[in-house]
DNA sequence: CCTCCACCGGAACGTGAGGAGT
DNA sequence: ACTCCTCACGTTCCGGTGGAGG
């Protein structure tokens, strides 16, 4: 009796709480909005592009460039959405698909995806490659159509080969009704570069490059979901501007923002607040940083995570001897690193494979590494991390390889060294 | 000004797993 | 079932180097 009670008092009480977010699914990065703000010159130039499709031409494949939530894919799916509605209206039969080319990474997956789309049952493997290729050029041809296919992070899938763009791009000789163009999205602005000549050309007909947002842009665009995100009153004033002016500093990234944005929002619900105010933006960035680092750490290969285990075990025993002056080397990680491979019993990778491993580490924001001449003393990597020590050991050791270590924790003296 | 440390990082090669073609 | 290819991960070899100390 009492448990009923109090269970119904916890979720009524958490229901009463939900009241800060109107519709959360407007802040994630799947959402696309009905107006694009401060991307109007991207979009009727796309436009202006395509709309040769709804005269039954065949539309010039377009290359779109530029960083990471700069809005290439929301601006693309946008006009893809508009075009497929007024070939509709006009009776002309406009098809867009989107492909994500970070999950369909190769030639096959990519066709059989296609071919799909028109109703061919394509199983996951076992035919040849270029039998559903012709599957889907016949499925295709079947009636007078133009179709666009979209490749969203289309560098993913160049660096397994460019065979399928090649293809695809050649397609139109051998099509009697369909047309067929394609637009590559790209973060990349140097990935043509590993493209046979003649895919480039006909690929890159029409480029655009999408700039990233300045504050004041991103500023709008949060306004603008807000509206719809959040329930009113809920914001405080300075919240919006803080996510924008931080979101900024990280190259103008819209996404980043929306992240930010929605992450405090919950933090402020989780936390019981009416309000949402700079204190739980302030929270979300450093969650969010956190979860990035937590993540990429976890999916490190084993041997990356010794060395950077070695890093942090080092990095530690120079704080306790405060030794601040005194940084980290490549040849002291080297060290420790071998006696820890004998601990956890893995192979002893080579001094300069480390090197590299250390390289990478540096690349995924894990830690810095600069080269440094110490004149007499060499010429080597100075290391420190940049990230919270005690996040990092703690992922570390849930990796059950590196279980054996856990009594090489940092408050441990340094004696077996 | 020269030396020489302790490592950097390019190049070429080896290996084994997994996918495609036959 | 088989060969062939590609790719990721590592190794071997080695020339290169900024600057403290002589």
């Amino acid at each position: 009796m009492i448990m009923t009670n109090s269970l119904n008092n916890l979720f009524q009480r958490l229901l009463e709480n939900e009241s800060i977010f109107k519709d959360k699914d407007v802040l994630r990065h799947s959402y696309t909005p009905d107006v694009l703000v401060h991307r109007d010159e991207q979009t009727e130039e796309l436009a202006t592009i395509l709309v040769s499709a709804l005269r039954g031409e065949t539309p010039s494949n377009i290359l779109i460039y530029g960083k990471t939530g700069t809005g290439k894919t929301a601006v693309t799916r946008y006009v893809g959405k508009e075009l497929e509605n007024m070939g509709e209206k006009m009776g002309v039969k406009c098809c867009v698909i989107y492909v994500n080319c970070e999950v369909v990474d190769t030639q096959y997956r990519l066709l059989a995806n296609l071919a799909r789309h028109f109703g061919e049952e394509i199983p996951t493997t076992g035919l040849p490659t270029d039998y559903v290729f012709n599957k889907f050029k016949e499925a295709l041809d079947g009636q007078e159509q133009v179709l666009i296919v979209i490749l969203d992070e289309i560098d993913k899938l160049v660096k397994k080969g460019d065979d399928v763009l090649y293809n695809l791009s050649r397609i139109n000789s051998g099509l009697k009704q369909a047309r067929v163009s394609i637009i590559g999205v790209s973060n990349d602005l140097k990935f043509t570069d590993f493209l046979d000549p003649r895919v480039k050309s006909s690929l890159g007909e029409e480029e655009i490059i999408y700039p990233p947002y300045d504050a004041d842009q991103i500023r709008d665009i949060l306004y603008q979901r807000a509206e719809i995100a959040y329930n009113e009153n809920v914001l405080d004033g300075s919240v919006i501007p803080m996510c924008a002016a931080l979101a900024a500093q990280e190259h103008g990234d819209a996404r980043r923002a929306l992240d930010l944005l929605r992450v405090s929002g919950e933090i402020a619900e989780r936390r019981e607040d009416k309000l949402v105010t700079e204190l739980h933006v302030r929270i979300a960035q450093d969650k969010i940083e956190v979860d990035r680092v937590v993540e990429v750490i976890r999916t490190l290969p084993t041997q990356s995570k010794l060395v950077l285990f070695s890093i942090v075990t080092l990095n530690t025993n120079v704080l306790s001897q405060n030794l601040s002056s005194q940084s980290i080397t490549t040849g002291e990680v080297y060290n420790i690193y071998r006696k820890f491979c004998k601990v956890v019993d893995m192979d002893i990778l080579t001094n300069r494979r480390v090197t590299d491993l250390i390289s990478e580490l540096d690349m995924l924001g894990i830690i810095n590494a600069i080269v440094v001449s110490k004149g007499r003393y060499g010429r080597t990597k100075e290391i420190s991390l940049s990230v919270s020590v005690k996040n990092i050991h703690d992922v570390l050791l849930d990796d059950y390889k590196l279980r054996p270590l856990q009594n090489y924790n940092h408050s441990s003296k340094i004696g077996y060294f």
